[in-house]
DNA sequence: TAGATTGTTAATCGATTAACAATC
DNA sequence: TAGATTGTTAATCGATTAACAATC
C-alpha cells in the first residue's frame, strides 16, 4: 500500500469523525463500531472503514474501533498533534466570534493574530489579542510561525487581503467572504461561505408546493 | 422539462453561479459565456451548461448567456424570486455577525425574528430587532410565516433549538453548531461548520514533507 | 456567411456500496 | 469456540468531461 491519492471527501470527513469520537469519549464509551459510526453520521458503515483504511489499520476484527486511539490517529492525519497558528484579518463582528470560538483550540489551532484595517479598531483588545493594523501582517506571520490565515473581512476587501496573507508565506486560507479569491495553485484555500449553504437551502424547501403547512399524509 | 432528479451538487453550485453572475453584473457586463464562467470558478465549462440546461435553455447558441437574465432564472429556481423569511437563536457574537450580513438581503432572504435563552440578552436590540426569548420561538414563527430557521447556539444546545424548530413547524435549518442533529426526513438541514472546514484545511498543508509515515506494508 | 457557443449524448472517471475472507 | 466486525476487492452507482450537431 503506498501514498495514494486521498480524496477531498475522504479528508472532509475526518473532522466529522472526530466530532463523534469526541463526544464518545466524553459519554466514556471505549469502543465504537462503523456500524454504530454509521449509525450517527448517517453514512455507510463500509464508507467508514474504507476511509479510514486510506491512513492504516486502526480497528480490531470481531471488536470495532478503540475511540481515543482513533481520535489519536485522525488528529496525526489532520496534523493536529502539533500546535496550528492561525491569523485573521477583519476585527469585525464575525472575526470577533471567531476569536472566541474555542472549539479548535483543543484541536491544537489557535488563533494568535489578529489584524484590522480601520484605525478605528486597530489596538482595541479581543481575548487578550491587540488588534494589528494590516501592515504589520507580514513581519508577524513570520515573527509567530503563522502557517494559515482567515479571511472576515467583506468581500470587495478579501482578494486584497488574500494577496497579503500569500505574500506573507501562508500556506492555507479559510475564506468566509463571499467571493472567489485567486491564489496561487501551491495555497490551499478552503471556503466557510455560509451564503452559499443559505440559499441552496432555499432550493429544497416547500417540495410538494403546498402550503406553509407540511404534508402529514402517508 | 420533467421533474427529473437534480443532484445536491448542482444545486450547490447555483449560489455560486449566481455570486458571479452578480459580480458581472456590477460591472455591466451583459453577456458571458460557459467558457468565461469555467475560468472565473475552475470549472469545466461543460458542466455548467449541462447544470443550467437541468432547468431549462437559458443560453443563446453562438453568444453565450445574458447576465441579467441568467440571475433572474437561478433566483428563481432558487425561489428566492419571493421573499423568505428566517428566524436566528443564539445572540451571541455569532448570531449578531450573521444579523448584521446583509448580503442575503438582496436575494429576499431576511431574518425577522432573533431569540435567545439567556435573560440578561433577551429584550437588548440587534439591527432594530429586539431579543425575543427562546419560549416565544413557536408563536413567532407562526405568526412571521419563518419557514428558516438558523442555529448560532453553542453545540450542546443545538438539539434542543432545533427540536423546537421542527416543532414550531420550520422548514429548513442552517446549523452553525459543531455537532449533528437528529431532525425528521421532510425538514432539510445544512451545516454551516467552518470547523470542519479548518481542521481538514490543515491536512493540506506542508505540502512538500508530504509523505506520511505508512504504518502498515502488509 | 463564418465563427462561436449552446444543449445534449456518449465516454470517462471517481466515489460509494456490497460482499466476504480473515480474524479478534 | 461462535459471533462480530474489520480491511479489501469487486460491483454499482453517479458525477464529470469530451465531443459535436444545431444554430445564433
Amino acid at each position: 500500500m503506498k501514498a495514494l491519492k486521498i480524496s477531498e471527501a475522504v479528508v472532509r470527513r475526518l473532522p466529522v469523525y472526530l466530532q463523534v469520537l469526541n463526544d464518545l469519549r466524553k459519554r466514556d464509551v471505549q469502543t465504537v463500531s462503523s456500524q454504530e459510526l454509521g449509525n450517527k453520521l448517517d453514512l455507510n458503515p463500509a464508507q467508514i472503514r474504507k476511509d479510514l483504511a486510506y491512513f492504516g489499520d486502526f480497528g480490531r476484527k470481531g471488536i470495532g474501533y478503540d475511540v481515543s486511539y482513533l481520535i489519536e490517529k485522525i488528529r496525526q492525519i489532520l496534523k493536529l498533534d502539533q500546535p496550528l497558528f492561525v491569523a485573521l484579518v477583519g476585527a469585525g463582528n464575525l472575526g470577533r466570534a471567531l476569536s472566541n470560538y474555542s472549539t479548535y483550540l483543543k484541536d491544537n489551532m489557535k488563533i494568535t493574530a489578529i489584524f484590522d484595517a480601520h484605525p478605528s479598531i486597530v489596538g482595541t483588545q479581543i481575548n487578550s489579542l491587540t488588534v494589528l493594523p494590516i501592515e504589520a501582517l507580514k513581519a508577524t506571520v513570520a515573527e509567530l510561525n503563522i502557517r494559515v490565515g482567515i479571511i472576515t473581512v467583506p468581500a470587495a476587501e478579501a482578494q486584497n487581503v488574500a494577496d497579503r496573507f500569500v505574500e506573507a508565506g501562508i500556506e492555507g486560507i479559510l475564506n468566509f467572504a463571499p467571493t472567489i479569491l485567486r491564489v496561487p495553485d501551491e495555497i490551499r484555500i478552503h471556503h466557510a461561505d455560509f451564503t452559499t449553504e443559505l440559499l441552496s437551502l432555499a432550493y429544497y424547501l416547500d417540495k410538494e408546493g403546498d402550503e406553509l403547512n407540511e404534508p402529514s399524509m402517508d
